[in-house]
RNA sequence: GUGAGUGUAGCUCAGUUGGCAGAGCACCAGACUGUGGCUCUGGCUGUCGCGGGUUCAACCCCCGUCACUCACCCCA
């Protein structure tokens, strides 16, 4: 091979291009139900925003973001999420301002230089949708319905809803000191990977799948047990309105999220079986984020992103065939390719799916590509029937062939339904 | 970043103790006249990932390298 995809990107093509556009199709339709209208922000942000959105100590910012200088020298940086530049978009120009909450959406490429493997590309994809404006239960409900309905319409089967809470700056730092605290005390059952993260990152530690570390922290302080009262009256509110919306879910105290911005309510939405990256969709609220970037008030939002990949791997593979041809022409001789191209214009331009062989083969040949392509009907532009003005009308399903005017066969072809 | 596995025709893959690179599918052409599917016959296609080494001889053994896949880490 001459030249390839660089390491962790991949063509999309058809049939599987068209199963991506079905799906980016439904979760527009979804997000449109809900008041959710696109924003489509650049994939490249100065290098800072997400610094500061995602966290200097995080993974993704600490080893795998597409980081680079450009001419002028200023750092950027190839957007690793979709959140951050969303926020940015919506302190730059404050759509919808005075009208209430703002409901955005976003479909697109995300870029993190990570080891590839299953259900993980350095080039990934994401549908994401962000609700500003409110810390109202019903908004983090809402988004989460929202969610749920677009994967089981989707398909998706299996699907369990993870939710927590991670307080906020009132409450969140006497848990961490007494987290911390259980499992300085225990550190020797710890895994080694623990025992390092014991102090950067303590509630990762609770994430363990090691069973020494699973053991360990069996009676660990739960964050649920720390929440101030604010938060507590938010959490066990998200949990009614998402039982008045119908949508199940169960407790995890112990989920951690990988992105330094969230507060109070986080979510996974998890197949269980699916190994390391059986998460589908996550997101949560993250208050104080709009401020940390530099927003003169506090902006409460919540918000949520799907791994598309990862979401199509699950779904399976299936529907979306490539649309049958329409009709096929077919020649008996290649003088007569001029009135057949002719007539292939304008059928396609009256919105018919027409085709044909250029390359003056047999005419065994042209019907066999014929049949391949899946046209009901084949037009058979003949010498003989060319003399009456008339050409071979050919039903594929059934094999029975008249002969009829040109014009007529024209007419008829015109009137095949049209798509869209 | 760490570890393991796999790289052979357009695709899926065989290839024995080292001895002239194969199959199926696909594709192309035929099977009395100008007609698809089924069947039959024939035909085309290779940098055996790449670079070294061992050998009379390497797809096969050794070293290196790249890519892909999977797992760890982390995440959607």
């Amino acid at each position: 091979m001459t030249l390839a995809t660089v390491r962790g990107m991949k063509d999309i093509l058809p049939p599987e291009s068209e199963r991506w556009a079905a799906l980016e199709a439904s979760f527009r339709s979804h997000a449109g139900r809900y008041g959710f209208r696109e924003i489509r922000t650049p994939l490249l942000e100065r290098t800072e925003l997400f610094a500061r959105a995602v966290g200097e100590t995080t993974d993704i910012v600490e080893k795998e973001m597409y980081t680079f200088t450009d001419r002028s020298g200023e750092s950027l940086t190839v957007r690793p999420e979709g959140t951050a530049s969303v926020v940015r978009a919506f302190l730059d120009h404050r759509p919808g301002a005075g009208e209430g909450p703002v409901r955005l959406f976003y479909i697109g490429p995300m870029f993190r230089h990570e080891r590839p493997q299953k259900g993980r590309m350095r080039q990934f994809h994401q549908m994401g949708a962000e609700l500003f404006g409110t810390d109202a239960p019903y908004a983090d409900a809402e988004t989460i319905a929202f969610l749920h309905g677009f994967l089981v319409g989707a398909g998706l089967r299996g699907i369990s809803l993870e939710i927590n809470s991670l307080g906020d700056p009132e409450c969140r730092p006497a848990y961490h000191a007494r987290l911390t605290e259980y499992l300085a005390a225990r550190d020797a059952e710890l895994c080694d990977d623990c025992r390092r993260r014991r102090e950067r990152n303590p509630l990762r530690v609770l994430d363990c799948k090691a069973e020494r570390c699973v053991r360990a922290t069996a009676d660990a302080p739960s964050i649920l047990d720390f929440l101030c009262g604010p938060c507590r009256d938010h959490f066990a509110a998200v949990e009614g309105a998402l039982a008045s919306a119908g949508v199940p879910f169960s407790r995890n105290p112990r989920m951690v999220r990988g992105l330094d911005y969230y507060r109070r309510t986080t979510f996974e939405f998890v197949i269980p079986g699916m190994g390391a990256q059986n998460t589908v969709a996550a997101g949560g609220r993250y208050d104080g984020l709009a401020q940390l970037l530099g927003g003169k008030e506090r902006v409460p939002a919540i918000g949520f992103a799907i791994g598309v990949e990862r979401l199509l791997m699950l779904l399976g593979e299936g529907g979306a065939a490539s649309p049958p041809a329409d009709v096929f022409l077919v020649t008996t001789s290649s003088a007569l390719l001029p009135d057949a191209f002719r007539r292939k214009m304008e059928l396609v331009a009256a919105g018919v799916r027409a085709d044909m062989d250029y390359e003056g083969r047999s005419l065994k040949s042209q019907f066999r590509r014929a049949d391949r392509s899946g046209a009901k009907v084949v037009l058979v532009l003949g010498e003989e029937e060319g003399r009456r003005g008339a050409v071979g009308y050919r039903d594929m399903a059934n094999g029975i062939q008249e002969e009829i005017p040109a014009e007529e066969a024209m007419r008829r072809l015109r009137g095949v339904p049209k798509e869209g």
